[in-house]
DNA sequence: AATGAATGAGATTTCATTCAT
DNA sequence: AATGAATGAAATCTCATTCAT
């Protein structure tokens, strides 16, 4: 009961997750071995089933732990929306990639979900559901109250959601990828998607041509 | 009986890869043992070491053997560009998307490139220069020739490549996490894809707002 | 509070040799763990270690503190015997159909000695020293009177004796092997044995065949 | 698929079962380790794996393995009657002696179930509706028989059976608590056993006493 | 007296790899 | 070309034992 003691104690469970996200990165969830994970926080393999009754639910326990977190941030944190359009998308934009970048975590979520989909699809389904379709969702209100105010071309906002959303996973992917070796020039890639996104590619004034079929 | 015989033992290669693919998507790399591949073409583990050295060297030989072929086809296949911008783009989005859904092969290189990027970044790297530079290296030129002749606004073409690429690239994720339970419209998917390139969000005539800072 | 505890602290080692018991039995020495024998009594492992210090000392007190009062009860109450060799072999088969039924206890004991045998000799050797082996010798004894008093054909006692006490052994087995599961008429039980040893199992003047090698 | 290979192969399981039996006798099945089993055979504890999937599964086939040959036996080989019924007990004591002393496996297979009666209560059903049954069955209707011929006194004959039975299990069982230590002169146990059984403890002739109730 | 976190030796189990057939 | 029995190194997991509190 001493302070140190179980102030230890209660920080176990934690230390393993954050040594366990490190080592199923590094190694992947088959090769990792139980007892390097131990290692990095200096106990014994014998620990880890102090507090985990298996591997795979340590690692269950590592997507509820690195998801948990995430999907509380975003119901915190409604999203406030002005009648700005231009000011919004950047609002979303900063969100999103803060989201990225703050949260080394939320990269290596992802990876794990997309490594281990099949094993686990309730993970994946869960962490849609948690905070992935909320966003979406949320980018998708804004974009229906935008064309009711006729900021924006009318169009099918859910899909216009994802296109939103989908450079920032590009760009996680990218990281997971290449890691360290390609370093991301952020303030850029932040900078063309907002601009693509207001205006297209397109030059204003340019004519559209004629290849293109209207839907 | 050569014949058959013969020809079996060319074939084999090329099956064991396929049902190491298989497994190593339903299982993951370390996961996966070499019975499994072999149940899954009839024969036994022994087999495959006929074949392939090491369950390594397999695993090599299978991201080479995804790999290979979609290089092959981006170097046999020019772009092929015109003067009309947006009958490019149609072309350039119906070519990637082409490649992500004839190629389910691609989706599972991909997750097998994220899953293992720590572990085998060579395989990281090679793939990216063989075909995804050269991708988006295609793409920059056209950008970099639209902006000569007006028709796109002044913008950093590689960034921009990446931005035509990266629903394409998050489509294909979606499509790894969710598998067969989440059907996704393509059409769709690609004429949202279309409208807003050419676009952007905003309704022509719109006020761009003040919160545009420009770059 | 010190009177509690000081109470508590007295009976622990019994209330851990009972939860011993009941472990053992049901899981068998090899196979059964100190924390559930602790967990039994609401206590925890370590508890264990201030009154045994080791798993093969429990059982060897658990051996002990089994068969010592039962060594302890013969030694005290000595069998009487009268003239009556009816009225002796009633009281026989009373204490020794009591002492099995009355002590939950040696039947276990007889489990352990049994399945431990190879392990723990020294166990056998004691417990059979200590109370089977005074059985024995008093039954035989008994029936050397009674051969003496032309009550009963001469015949080795000792292995007589045996035969008197293999039905309550073979008894107490089958109770180990059945538990619950299946009743005891012991009643009628007790009865058969009477009568068998009394008569045997011919009918009085049956001839008793040709058969018969005497020895 | 030549000769030695496949012999080979066909009698490991076989092999390792003796094994298996050797070491849970001499350990405990809790206590005995894959490893000595296997190295008893000259292979390493992987190929156990070969041939039973877990320790449990090996001890359960072990269980099986022991009784279902003395099961079959008992089945091929039926008890054969005649009027004589000294001789016919003669024929049960020389059959139920016999299946001791030869088998040696048979009084293993009784420790194991003693053991782990509580653990796999199944298999000491099994084996009782199996062989032992049968036999009581069989004796008592020859009990029966001799009732109704006037051989024998009327009585309950299946618990007869049992006390036919009883010095055979106990025999049995000072045998596993004895092994070796203990020489028993089995000639003249089952000689006392007979003339017991045929004329009762009582001298014929001699006033069976006033203490027996007779029911 | 009791706890329970931690250990670490050792058990079970897995599986890539080999090789005689 | 293929097999599949066997290996053995290494993984997961267990648990008797210790000891700071």
């Amino acid at each position: 009961m001493s302070g140190i003691r179980s102030k230890q104690k209660a920080e176990r469970p934690e230390q393993i997750l954050e040594a366990a996200l490190d080592e199923f990165r590094k190694t992947g969830y088959g090769a990792t071995r139980l007892e390097d994970i131990a290692k990095r926080i200096g106990v014994t393999k014998g620990t880890i089933y102090l507090y985990f009754e298996s591997k795979e639910k340590l690692f269950e326990s590592l997507i509820t732990s690195l998801s948990a977190p995430l999907a509380q941030e975003f119901q915190e944190n409604e999203w406030e929306w002005t009648d700005d359009i231009a000011a919004d998308l950047d609002y979303i934009l900063s969100r999103l990639y803060n989201f990225i970048f703050e949260h080394h975590k939320f990269r290596e979520l992802l990876r794990l979900l997309v490594s281990e989909a099949d094993r686990f699809p309730q993970f994946v389904d869960e962490n849609y559901s948690e905070f992935i379709a909320p966003i979406l969702q949320s980018l998708s209100k804004r974009f229906d109250a935008g064309i009711a105010a006729g900021q924006i071309e009318p169009t099918d906002t859910h899909e216009l959601a994802r296109f939103v959303v989908a450079p920032v996973l590009s760009l996680n992917i990218m990281s997971l990828l290449f890691g360290n070796r390609r370093a991301i020039d952020c303030d850029t890639f932040i900078s063309t998607h907002r601009k693509v996104l207001l205006r297209g590619l397109l030059k204003p004034g340019a004519k559209e041509g004629e290849g293109g079929q209207s839907e």
